[in-house]
DNA sequence: ATCGTTATTGATATCAAGTATCAATTAGGA
DNA sequence: TCCTAATTGATACTTGATATCAATAACGAT
């Protein structure tokens, strides 16, 4: 099951402050490190909880800094807060668990190829483009899978 | 200039109350006449200051059920509310332009094929998928245009 | 190492989008 | 016309996020 990712590459955020003249603190150092040590998408409250010493503000200020830096890519999600996830590949787009919401990467060639064909039909000028894939990722198959028995039992 | 767009269907958004058993009120018909009357994509916000009779609550209910019927389309914003376009076509993506927030549609088979071809590499079951394009659209491009003499004057 | 300036912090208030509550109203079949 | 259940909308509330601003901390200069 060849699954489209992209190996976690070593990523030190707090030098996003640094290199572009922000101090570096320790609530920033804090933020940065939490992220880091998250394997999967968080939303800002998920940060807020497991920060309790950090100030909201200060929590939501390092988010938007840190996506300015496009250090983080910000997913809306259809319903509630918006997600962020490290920007470990230039561009790339992500799978979405619609049962368990876990978040991955993936890069797709064509999708960029798309693209440029589109160009010449699209009524404008093209900037940029977003793609999300809703999954059932294979952990939730599972569990629904070892369920499944139980579930007929009660039909 | 050959626009993917899809071109406006003739829509009867109250009567997607009438085929899910749901009645048809003053209130109701306020909304969705005024969504039919509608060029552009629009926000909840919009509707509740355009139709100050409505109350806010079943504004946003009158939404949520036409959504829920697939009638109208739910694009989250990077920023601030979601908009909500007709759904005219069974499924295609969406232009936005990036400055004047105009929302256009289009199908396009490849990107469907794309999908198909995910399919495989994916770890999961892809359940669905969502894509927008961001744009500078034509209005904006030719208002920069009579702007760009002036400008590169200051250069 | 200390100082002084300035960025940063965080408690608090506030805002904005959206939902829950529930008494009053209305749609629509009998 | 009547009856019942769906619907409405004023209100209060929840949640996500930002503005304010006095107190604090970072860090270059000395």
């Amino acid at each position: 099951m060849p699954t489209i990712s992209v190996e976690p590459a070593k990523v030190n955020l707090i030098s996003a402050f640094e290199d572009r003249g922000l101090r570096k603190t320790v609530a920033r150092s804090a933020v940065t490190s939490r992220i880091e040590r998250a394997s999967d998408a968080f939303t800002a409250e998920q940060l807020c909880r497991d920060l309790p010493d950090v100030g909201r503000a200060t929590v939501y200020r390092t988010i938007r800094h840190l996506v300015d830096a496009g250090a983080l890519c910000k997913l809306p999600i259809l319903d509630g807060a918006p997600m962020y996830s490290i920007a470990r590949v230039e561009h790339h787009h992500h799978t979405i668990c619609s049962r368990c919401g876990a978040v991955g990467e993936f890069r797709q060639p064509t999708v960029e190829r798309v693209m440029r064909s589109l160009e010449s039909e699209i009524d404008g000028d093209i900037i940029g483009h977003r793609m999300e894939i809703f999954i059932t990722c294979s952990t939730c198959l599972a569990r629904a899978d070892s369920n499944s028995g139980v579930v007929s039992a009660n039909n």
